[in-house]
DNA sequence: ACTGAAGAAATACAGTGTATCGATATGAGA
DNA sequence: TCTCATATCGATACACTGTATTTCTTCAGT
C-alpha cells in the first residue's frame, strides 16, 4: 500500500491546557452568560471532544471555580496605597468592575470559598490592607463585613441591571409607570413606605449608590479600628 | 360493550394549584438542594405529568421565584419593635434563619429582584423600620447597605458551611491541618497576612460573626441618620 | 517488529426544560 | 337530552446536558 493510497493521518490533536479551556469557557460566558457554558461548547471551541476536558478538570464545578479564579486576577490593584480605606475601596471597586465586565461572576460571587491562587491573593490583599491596624480577629471581622457588603451589593446591582434589560426600562421607570402588577400592589395601600420610596425616591445611579454604601461601611470599620 | 368489559376510567386528576406545586418544590429543595428540583420530580410528587405544571407556571425560573417568595414569608417578624435597629436586626436574623432552614435560598438570594407579595412585604418592613428617620433617599441607601451586607454574609456563611460538610472539617481546622494545597500555598510566604489570619485567628462561630458585622453596619447607618 | 500503555474519540445513558399533538372530559347551546 | 366546541391532561418528542464506558489509534520501549 503506497503513500498515495493511504489517506493523510488525522491531524494530531492540538495540545490543550487548563488556561485555554478556562479562556474558552470565559469567552462563552461573557457572550451568553453562565448558561451558555456547557462542556460540549467549551470543547467544541477548542476543536476537541467533550470528554477531552476531563483530563484537565474532573467536574464542571471545577471549571467554574477556575473561571472565577481567573477573573479574580483582574481585581488585584497595581500598587498598594498606604491608606487602608483607599486600598479596600480599590478592591471593592475592582470586584465591581470585574463583575460588570463578566456579569456571570455575579452568579458565582460568594457561592463558594475561593481558594485558587488569585482568590488567595485577593484575600491576602484585603487582609494586608488592615494589617497591624488592629488585632487579627478584629481585622478578620472587618474584612468579612466589608466584603459581605460589596458582594451583596454587586449581586443586587447586576440583578437589577438584568431586570432592566429584560423590560427595557429602568427599575424606577418601570415601577412608576408600566409594571401593572406592581402598580396594583402598591395601590392596595399595604406598602406605604415602599410606595413612598418608589414614587418619591430619586433614581441615583448604581455606581454612586455602591460608593455611598461602601463609605458607610468603611466608616463603621474605622470606628471599630481606632478603638481596640 | 358492557360495563364489565370497560375498565374503570382513570381517576380524575387531583386538582392542583401553585401552592401545592411550590410546596412540593420546596420540599425537594430542602431535601436535596436546588439541583434536586426538576419539573419532572416536582410533578411526580403531585402524581402529575411534567407538562401539567405549565398551566401554573410558564418557566422553571418562575417556579424558583415562587419558592423564594414563599419562604420569604418566614422572614417577616410578628410584632414591629419601636427601635429601628432592633427591627432591622430582626429582619436580618430572620433572613439568616430562613436561609439556614432552606439552604437553597442562599443560592437564590440577591440573584434577582424579589417582587412577589412576600418579597414586597419584606421590603416594606425594611423601609418602614427607617421611615421618618431621614429623607427617603438616605433611607433607601441605608436599606440597601444593610441588606447588601446580610445577603452577602449569609451567602458566605452557607458556602463555608457546605465546604465544611464536604470535607468533614471546620474551615480553620482544614486550613490549619490537612488541606495540603492550602498549606503549601501558605508556605510559599506569598500570603503573610492570610497566613497569620489562618494560624492566629480565633475560629468564632458564624452567628456571632454575623451579628458583629451587622452591628457595625447598623452603627454606620445610625451615624448617617442622626446627621441629615 | 511487537507489545504495552496512554490518550483521544465515539458511543451511550440517564436526565433536563419545554414544544407539540392527540385524546378525552367538561360545559354551553340547541 | 344530545351535540359540539373548548379546555385540559397525558404522551410523545426534541435538543441538549454532564459524565461513564468502551473502542480505537498512536506512540514508547523492548
Amino acid at each position: 500500500m503506497t503513500v498515495w493510497d493511504r489517506p493523510e493521518p488525522p491531524p494530531r490533536p492540538v495540545p490543550l491546557d487548563r488556561e485555554q479551556i478556562v479562556a474558552a469557557a470565559i469567552a462563552l460566558a461573557d457572550e451568553g452568560g453562565l448558561e451558555a457554558v456547557s462542556l460540549r461548547k467549551v470543547a467544541a471551541r477548542l476543536n476537541a471532544g467533550p470528554m477531552r476536558l476531563y483530563g484537565y478538570i474532573s467536574t464542571k464545578e471545577e471549571l467554574l471555580d477556575l473561571m472565577v479564579d481567573e477573573v479574580q486576577a483582574e481585581i488585584l490593584p497595581e500598587g498598594r496605597p498606604s491608606d487602608w480605606q483607599e486600598a479596600l475601596r480599590n478592591l471593592a471597586n475592582g470586584t465591581r468592575q470585574t463583575a460588570l465586565r463578566h456579569e456571570w461572576l455575579a452568579d458565582l460571587l460568594g457561592g463558594r470559598p475561593t481558594l485558587g491562587p488569585n482568590g488567595l491573593a485577593v484575600a491576602e490583599a484585603t487582609l494586608a490592607a488592615l494589617d497591624d491596624l488592629a488585632d487579627i480577629d478584629t481585622v478578620m471581622r472587618a474584612v468579612e463585613t466589608v466584603s459581605s457588603y460589596f458582594t451583596g451589593a454587586i449581586r443586587r446591582e447586576i440583578a437589577n441591571l438584568r431586570a432592566e434589560r429584560a423590560t427595557g426600562l429602568s427599575k424606577y421607570e418601570w415601577q412608576r409607570a408600566s409594571g401593572p402588577y406592581l402598580t396594583r400592589m402598591l395601590a392596595t395601600g399595604r406598602f406605604p413606605a415602599l410606595t413612598k420610596a418608589v414614587y418619591d425616591g430619586t433614581d441615583v445611579d448604581a455606581e454612586a449608590s455602591f460608593a455611598t454604601g461602601l463609605d458607610w461601611v468603611l466608616d463603621a470599620v474605622a470606628a471599630k479600628l481606632t478603638r481596640p
